[in-house]
RNA sequence: GCGCCCAUAGCUCAAUUGGAUAGAGCGUUGGACUACGAAUCCAAAGGUCGCAGGUUCGAAUCCUGCUGGGCGCACCA
């Protein structure tokens, strides 16, 4: 399939060199040739903008360019049936015939490795995502980035890229700490209810609780007697681990996974902080304050301001473990890096970007993809969601109500920079109004028609089998054209990091898979008829599963 | 005050990264089940792409200014 775009490519650009010879076209450098496929067929089967970019340069109009392009267009394989310039000029290719047959053969032969590529040649990235702090559960919004991040990583895999998952532990801050101390409280409180629980610095939410219980049933009154800190520092740990576990499971629930948890712990442990400090100090990169603060000077590389690594009273700022943590992914060699935060973060990104330079990388070998807030909406109106008050819907609760499926679509459609209303009623209604069950539709309709066929004794065809010259209304070369664009769309997902155009593009196919059913029977009294339609549909419900999967979205043989 | 993101049909959002007549869903109106699944389809109405300039063959997309909204600007985490 992409053999074909490449050898149009080619033959637009030897016409170039031959005009170029000939001197039609004064030239220096060969231009880039693109070529695209137009929405409208009636456009031809591939365009190229190629005479309107050289017109200024050249100084001349695009049409005449185009017509000497065409004119030195040598075509050995005979793969062109006409050219035409068209618009503002345009290079319309009208392929012979059986193009589009090769994209039905094309699905038929790969199966499962439809839309696979070698996009990214191997290269390796490393996708740092969810990341949420081990002190509560996940909600709707880390739902959000954890199916943006394993969506994108699955579209990064199936594009030739080598992807490494990794979720971020911060595990050694104030935060774990402050929870220890809320775990402590409420353990406390079991055993005397008069004991206060402090306003500040603790978390107030139910599974504090949980934690306290599960502490009691496990090891009694025995912190009761430890030492306030001692007891704080075990519970936090406790705590954590708790917490973490939750953390797993509600991943899990969605079928989401890592190759590595890295905890900000370990950092510490195995010195890396440390380390990560005294190479900044040899670069002269450090200032030191009066009152013994240390500071990064990352206003050198575009930040707005130096940044605090270690404050006045010896503490580490969780920016210098955030170095040392991306300082380590550095140091593994991937080509890239790939960072997924809530776009309240959004202010991170300049201090995290000179960062990278300063340990002598590019600053766009980072990309820090934001997503948005998600409101989550229960007839008609958002849901409170107070931290404060620890009041919130967990995305368990989501999960539970209205299924893996229905969460994954519908965190992927909208653009990830873009708010989300996740609307509970509409993910719960199991009519047209959901799409997620449109395209699911698509398929088991697909998968029923097969069952109908075999009843009837009608064999699964191969495309040796078929007839294609049967393949001929509207609608069904509209359906090839479109299922042959499904390698690019992936292939421009994986460049942009968009994974929500691919359930757009799953809208768009169920949607003219059903008009044509609709049109059009599948099986009838014509056998040779039935095997070249059972073919066509057969290839859209490939390309169906093959997307379906790459959303981590199950596709339903009966509905 | 400074910075980042957003503004497209009544509502929620797309637009192949600068391309041809800006497209879907929901909602509204009117139609289609004695044949493969009506969880479906067909048709109509609906637009000053926030406003004003600029860049060029060509702008929703890029640059500048303004208006309106969201979010950030810690020796917080």
């Amino acid at each position: 399939m992409f053999d074909l775009k490449d050898t149009l490519t080619e033959m637009l650009a030897d016409s170039i060199d031959r005009a170029r010879e000939d001197g039609t076209l004064q030239l220096n450098k060969r231009p880039p040739v693109q070529l695209d496929i137009p929405k409208d067929s009636l456009l031809g089967d591939f365009a190229s903008n190629l005479a309107m970019v050289l017109a200024r340069d050249l100084k001349r109009s695009p049409l005449d360019i185009a017509k000497v392009v065409i004119d030195h267009l040598t075509d050995p394989e005979g793969l062109i049936d006409r050219c035409e310039v068209a618009g503002p000029g345009f290079i319309n290719f009208f392929l012979k015939e059986d193009y589009w047959v090769r994209v039905l053969k094309d699905i038929e032969a790969k199966g499962d490795a439809y839309g696979k590529s070698a996009l990214g040649k191997g290269s390796s990235v490393i996708v740092e995502f969810v990341s949420a702090n081990p002190t509560g559960p996940l909600h709707i919004g880390h739902g959000r980035g954890a199916v943006v991040g394993d969506v994108l990583c699955r579209i990064l895999d199936a594009s030739g890229y080598q992807v490494s998952r990794e979720f971020y532990v911060n595990d050694a801050g104030k935060q774990v700490k402050d929870l220890g101390r809320s775990v402590w409280f409420r353990y406390r409180q079991i055993f005397d209810s008069t004991v206060p629980f402090p306003s500040e610095g603790v978390y107030p939410g139910e599974y504090v609780l949980d934690i306290a219980r599960q502490v009691q049933e496990r090891y009694r009154d025995f912190y009761l007697s430890m030492a306030e800190d001692d007891a704080i520092s075990k519970l936090s740990d406790f705590g954590c681990s708790v917490m973490l576990n939750g953390i797993r499971s509600d991943l899990e629930k969605m079928d989401v996974r890592f190759d590595r948890f890295f905890t900000e712990k370990s950092l510490y442990e195995q010195g890396k902080v440390q380390a990560c400090i005294s190479e900044l100090k040899e670069k002269n990169l450090l200032l030191e304050e009066e009152n013994g603060a240390l500071v990064l000077r990352t206003s050198l590389f575009g930040d707005d301001k130096d940044r605090v690594l270690i404050k006045g009273n010896g503490d580490y700022t969780y920016f210098a473990s955030d170095i040392a943590y991306h300082r380590d992914k550095l140091e593994r060699g991937p080509d890239r890096l790939i960072d997924i935060w809530g776009a309240d973060h959004h202010g991170y990104i300049p201090r995290m970007k000179s960062i990278i330079q300063v340990l002598g990388h590019d600053a766009d070998t980072l990309k820090v993809l934001l997503i948005q807030m998600v409101n989550l909406l229960r007839d008609g109106k958002p849901v409170r969601m107070g931290k404060r008050t620890g009041e919130f819907v967990t995305l368990s609760e989501v999960l539970d109500e209205v299924g893996n499926d229905v969460a994954r679509f519908f965190f992927l459609l909208r653009r990830s920079d873009s708010h989300l209303d996740f609307d509970l009623d509409l993910a719960k209604t199991e009519s047209n109004e959901n799409p997620v069950y449109y395209v699911q539709y698509a398929h088991a309709r697909i998968c029923s028609i097969f069952r109908q066929a075999w009843d009837k004794g009608i064999p699964v065809p191969a495309s040796n089998d078929v007839n294609f010259d049967l393949l001929s209304l509207p609608e069904e070369k509209d359906l090839m054209r479109f299922l042959g664009t499904y390698p690019e769309v992936v292939e421009g997902a994986a460049m942009a990091l968009e994974p929500h155009r691919i359930p757009f593009y799953l809208q768009e196919l169920a949607a003219r898979l059903h008009a044509y059913y609709f049109k059009h029977r599948i099986i009838s009294e014509e056998q040779d008829k039935n095997l070249a339609r059972l073919f066509l549909v057969g290839a859209v419900r490939t390309v169906i599963r093959n997307a379906l999967n790459l959303l981590g979205v199950s596709a339903p043989e009966k509905m």
